[in-house]
DNA sequence: ACCATGATCCGCT
DNA sequence: GCGGATCATGGTT
């Protein structure tokens, strides 16, 4: 199935998720985070991510399952959306299976899709666009959300089913992987579980 | 008191 | 232009 963008309409399988978690976060990297609206899409290219499993003194699942972090224990392939610093807001893709509080943080994603309403979105202010605007647009966690219109009201969509997905992209471009210490966090510096695209200019630090 | 952030301000080149 | 400090702001423990 296709729509006039031409973007293919098929949401990445729950077979996908449900495996460990670092796999998944490793090939979440080039796959489009995609969500459809009733007057358009709008879509992004997955360039940097960061891993939350269990026993991981960093993630949100590390002192047991909350009302907050329960998502995160469902199956994978859910969207776990959490509120943070007051304002921001940050997307995870649930993975491995039902009882496994892991995740994998959308950090950055490079914009393909709908950027008239993703700049709306982020530049409250109307403005002409520059291209420090569509740096800025998606290029941390808490502005792929504010661009994507993601807030606690998504919390828990199944990716396999809502009109947030996630789908394979529409060529396959080569890129090199970097692995890094996980940004802002104390506990757990020492695991490097963030990956990102070499030299994509979305990629947030 | 802490926090998986982002925007701004300030003192430098 | 930069890099680091600071602050905004509210939920969670």
């Amino acid at each position: 199935m296709r729509n006039s963008s031409n973007i293919p309409l098929s949401p990445l399988p729950r077979s996908f998720y449900t495996r460990p978690t670092l796999r998944v976060a490793k090939e979440l990297l080039g796959k489009l985070f995609v969500r459809v609206f009733d007057d358009g899409i709008m879509a992004g290219r997955i360039v940097e991510v960061e891993a939350y499993c269990m026993n991981d003194p960093a993630s949100h699942s590390y002192r047991g399952r909350t009302q907050r972090n329960d998502v995160m224990f469902w199956e994978g392939g859910h969207l776990y959306v959490y509120f943070t610093y007051g304002m921001h807001y940050c997307a995870n893709v649930v993975t491995n299976v039902e009882g496994q509080g892991e995740a994998v943080l959308i950090r950055a994603v490079e914009p393909l899709l709908g950027l008239e309403h993703m700049l709306k979105n982020r530049f409250s202010r109307p403005r002409t666009l520059t291209s420090n605007h569509l740096l800025n647009l998606t290029n941390g966690p808490a502005k792929v959300c504010q661009a994507f219109s993601i807030t606690k009201a998504e919390n828990g969509y199944d990716l396999t089913n809502s009109p947030i997905f996630l789908t394979e992209p529409l060529t396959n471009q080569k890129f090199s992987i970097c692995s890094t210490s996980r940004i802002g966090i104390r506990n757990g510096v020492e695991k490097k579980w963030r990956f990102y695209m070499k030299n994509n200019p979305w990629v947030s630090i």
